[in-house]
DNA sequence: TTCGTTCTTTAGTTTTTCTTTAGAATTGGT
DNA sequence: ACCAATTCTAAAGAAAAACTAAAGAACGAA
């Protein structure tokens, strides 16, 4: 079953058409929040994704996404949007689309990911300054000492070495990372930074996670 | 016979000698127009290829090689080059490993690759430590002792055996082994697990699984 | 059916982890 | 320099997860 999250009902009902025609079962969405609800609750094979969507954009779709799910992913974008392939990459996307599109081409194209991503599994070691994670083995090294930690501890690292630049809030990452709402002035994530800190410190004299006065953590530069 | 094609010696070198070490036979090539000049020439199991050569680079390599052979081939790269994995993939790449790279990890990744692409059969008794298990009688050994074991204790151990790194949750173990769908707060893994190093700890004082608190349960380093 | 084995559940205990608390330290604004 | 807000960290309390023995249920073979 594959998901196309595009606003446009005429472009959607044509990707759809197109996909059953070949063989596809379909699911649509038309926002991206909608999108990223049914992404989340099934497991599609793959998820077809418009850039510019109502909601929640196919970038913020792709970033909340990617915490948690690798379901391949094709970008769908206007011609003339200014789109950066790059961060598209880094985002996870597994190939783009310019509009407007040959539909013969988009078959080719999705038979080509799916080929790849079923032949080749996404890399599953993470790396950021001397820490390798992986995510296999659950294990953390630094400078291939083992750095022991808990679930939460494990799991807080896994998110921030998957976005190396950006900054988590408190909130974003207790609920990323316990799937419980956040209630404010918790001190929890707080204490987390600290013993990783702490068990970091350890095993190296270079700093790694960053405080944001009023904003969150974010790895060091 | 594995083609590397790497142009630092050192680099070069080493591959070789753990390729050697491993039971396979090598073949050096120290630029990509020689490299790719020998694998048009004979018949490779597999190629080893750095991206940064000299005189034509590894995507270079790839993309002629690629017109007329499917021979197998990992894509070395530095960890700070910007690659285009999808670009890698579109060009026919199997698989890719970062420098600096670990020897083991190496190995392993061929054996996945060739494994993949069928050119490797898929050994029948699996080891680890001083453990056997024969798939084909099911059969647990341990320092050629039989130990006695049930279906699912077999199962488990088979899992466990294949991926010797990977953590598996219980959802994941009971879901493989049952077929059945798992509830959560079910001790059902853990008696297993308890009776599982019972037997084991009779014929071994070496520790064989280890609990991943939060996590799961994995093999013993 | 009956017996013996294997799998699952129950329950009490132990271990490990998570959260809260509270006082100290730091930061950014005025 | 001062104040208020925020963050840090050690320690204690609460909660969650795991362990194991034993009992009950399900399954298969005789």
């Amino acid at each position: 079953m594959i998901l196309v999250v595009e606003d446009d009902q005429m472009i959607n009902n044509l990707l759809c058409k197109v996909l059953s025609d070949n063989g596809y079962e379909t699911d649509s969405a038309y926002d991206g929040e909608t999108g990223l609800a049914k992404a989340l609750d099934k497991d599609y094979e793959m998820i077809l994704l418009d850039l510019m969507l109502p909601k929640k954009t196919g970038e913020e779709f792709l970033a909340e996404y990617r915490k948690t799910r690798n379901t391949p992913a094709i970008v769908l974008s206007a011609k003339n949007e200014v789109v950066n392939r790059i961060e598209l990459l880094r985002l996870g996307a597994d190939d783009y689309i310019s509009k407007p599109f040959d539909v013969d081409e988009v078959i080719l194209r999705i038979e080509a990911v799916l080929r790849r991503t079923g032949a080749m599994a996404a890399p599953s070691v993470l790396e950021y300054k001397d820490m390798k994670l992986d995510k296999d083995s659950k294990r953390v090294l630094i400078n291939d000492n083992e750095m022991p930690c808990t679930v939460m501890e494990y799991k807080i690292l896994e998110l921030m070495l998957e976005n190396p630049n950006k900054v988590f809030s408190k909130r974003n990452l207790f609920e990323s990372v316990t799937g419980e709402d956040y209630l404010s002035d918790d001190n929890t994530m707080n204490v987390h930074m600290s013993n990783l800190r702490r068990k970091i410190g350890k095993l190296t004299e270079d700093s790694y996670i960053d405080t944001v006065y009023g904003m969150g953590y974010r790895l060091s530069k």
